[in-house]
DNA sequence: CTATTGATGTTCT
DNA sequence: GAACATCAATAGA
């Protein structure tokens, strides 16, 4: 269980205070090592043009879901963190608990690709939009601290054409699992 | 290793 | 219509 004030920080922060924390869904899951900071302001963000019925859990309270559909065929898990709009998205864990179940979920033993990558991680855990809009510190989730402090590795967000300049992607330092090398 | 392309549904212009 | 916070498969160097 992370501090109550964990996600009130300024997005950067919370982006970066979840590297090394291990995120689970129904028991299956692992640390996170790889996350991208969303702002209002923002033109990649989604809630760059106001609140819809789609962003609505970026405008809502910190500590929540936002669970989108990506390119019709994936989900992506947001953590929404800091001011009003803001969120993080967590793009690869290191898979450590439940790993039969992830392995069956992803249809492969290769455990470098089960959760690197927004898509894959959320396919590995069974989050759909049916975890879209939920509390993170209650079941099915749960959100256990870092022993620590990992060392951070930056560098700019992936998948987008705007905000490129941004280096708002944050990733656990010589981990294997994330979904692109750093620069 | 890099580059390209198809699949697919929702959102926005 | 176009764009999209992606991924897997394929072709080539």
């Amino acid at each position: 269980m992370l501090p109550p004030d964990f996600f009130t920080r300024d997005v950067e922060t919370v982006a970066r205070a979840l590297i090394g924390c291990t995120l689970l869904v129904d028991d299956v899951g692992g640390m996170i090592v790889e996350t991208e900071a969303y702002a209002p302001h923002d033109p990649a963000a989604h809630s760059f043009r106001g609140l819809t019925p789609r962003t609505r859990p970026m405008f809502g309270p910190p500590g929540r879901s936002y669970v989108y559909r990506s390119y019709g065929i994936h989900w992506c898990l947001n953590m929404v963190g800091g001011a009003a709009g803001s969120a993080v998205l967590i793009r690869a864990l290191s898979p450590e608990h439940g790993l039969e179940a992830m392995r069956a979920r992803r249809g492969t033993i290769d455990d470098r690709l089960l959760c690197a990558g927004p898509g894959r991680l959320c396919q590995a855990l069974g989050i759909t939009d049916a975890h879209n809009d939920l509390p993170l510190d209650e079941a099915p989730f749960a959100l256990l601290p870092r022993i620590g402090a990992p060392e951070i590795a930056v560098g700019p967000r992936i998948g987008i054409s705007v905000g490129v300049d941004t280096p708002w992607r944050f990733g656990l330092a010589g981990s294997r699992h994330v979904s692109r090398r750093f620069p």
